[in-house]
DNA sequence: CGGGATCCCATAGGATACTG
DNA sequence: CAGTATCCTATGGGATCCCG
């Protein structure tokens, strides 16, 4: 029969990393709540570009699971959630922005090997 | 209809860099190489565990086309083929190393924060 | 020896609708 | 407002066999 490992078998600490803030959307959020942070759902959806709200809510929930981030929610009527980085998400910050820089220079070889901003992450040179 | 965007569209240079070393192998081909400088098709394949061919055999072209790591063939027989880092696949193991020092970190909360040895990468504190 | 071809599956991520 | 629920698909990655 067919036979998938289904183990994580992450095997070095670098495989944790990316897992934590690697995929399409996490570097994004850590990046958005660095450059901000304190974000409402809905400014944390706006700030993010297209994603949608099932994905934005599952990221959101992987995020706190590995403390990352830090959800508030306040009683109040209309509900009010707010999300924030923790000391463990914020220490992933300059990781992420040296990878922004090297991403940087390589970014366009065709063109001029000019800097790119980023929008996002804030860096800028 | 349904309807997907097929654009990549990578917004960031962060998220061009996580494209080119993230997922479940290219960053571990990338330390392999930077800890044995040159390796062929065979013993790279035995340094990086249970990846079989055809996957091994699509993230190096990948590498190579994202100018990562370049391929040197003999016209030998039996065939050799050997692998090695380009200067901008060095420049990126810095960031590799730091992911990991950054994970190690937080890798087992549970235990004493202890820093972990990472075979592939090679840091260690 | 160094892969390519083919087939397959699990999962990340997306669309749409709906709710406390 | 801040999400769930449901359904869907595209893609990364794996198994197996084959070939110059």
């Amino acid at each position: 029969m067919y036979q998938h490992k289904l183990e994580k078998d992450i095997r070095c600490p670098l495989e944790y990393g990316l897992e934590i803030f690697g995929g399409k959307w996490k570097s994004r959020i850590i990046c958005v709540l660095a450059k901000k942070d304190v974000l409402r759902y809905s400014e944390l959806r706006k700030e993010m570009g297209n994603i949608t709200d099932a994905v934005l809510a599952s990221m959101l929930k992987e995020l706190i699971q590995n403390q990352m981030i830090e959800r508030h929610s306040y009683d109040e009527i209309p509900p009010r959630v707010e999300y924030s980085l923790t000391p463990k998400g914020q220490s992933v910050v300059p990781i992420l922005q040296s990878i922004c820089k090297w991403s940087g220079i390589y970014y366009r070889e065709d063109s001029e090997n000019t800097m790119i901003q980023c929008q996002k992450c804030d860096y800028k040179e």
